[in-house]
DNA sequence: GCCAACGTTGGC
DNA sequence: GCCAACGTTGGC
């Protein structure tokens, strides 16, 4: 794949794990994007991530579900080492270090949002986000693409 | 904490 | 290759 522009993301953590608090505090305000345990996932990563690609900090499972910061991503994709880590929450017993299984980027703190744009709030806007994989029933991606028309619309409602 | 919707695993 | 069981995700 060639000849494209930034492209447009959205990345799902739990905050009571790791939030854009943390991002921001993290040195060099970046972070490796570890855990990715789905191969979709994955595979947006490996294959269409770009140095520079903007992506939502997505907040999922608490009080408040929405998008809450902007971050960049910082690296190409790379294996993740917690894989390898035995007794690792992450530990993945199938994967080997000639041939890993997951991977991360590194993803950089832009800003944080004036406020949370909450799922509530987004859903109310599903007519004008036809096709945003986060408002699909049943999803559970914690990486997904977002349009570059979508990325805009999202960001005027803050 | 519950549970529905998924994806993955493994027996056959 | 099917599909039931199982584990995980994530909103509520």
């Amino acid at each position: 794949m060639s000849g494209r522009g930034t492209s447009f993301w959205l990345m799902k953590s739990e905050p009571d794990s790791f939030s854009i608090d943390d991002l921001q505090r993290r040195p060099a305000q970046t972070e490796a994007w570890d855990g990715v345990r789905n191969y979709q996932a994955r595979n947006f990563m490996r294959q269409q991530m770009r140095v520079g690609d903007q992506a939502f900090f997505y907040h999922s499972n608490c009080e408040q579900p929405g998008i809450a910061g902007l971050m960049r991503i910082a690296s190409e994709a790379y294996p993740d080492p917690t894989q390898f880590e035995r007794g690792h929450h992450h530990y993945d017993p199938a994967a080997r270090p000639e041939e890993p299984r997951w991977f991360l980027v590194d993803v950089r703190f832009e800003r944080k949002l004036s406020r949370v744009i909450t799922l509530t709030e987004l859903r109310e806007h599903a007519g004008r986000l036809p096709g945003f994989r986060l408002l699909a029933p049943g999803n559970r991606l914690s990486i997904l693409p977002v349009s570059p028309a979508h990325w805009r619309y999202i960001l005027k409602l803050e």
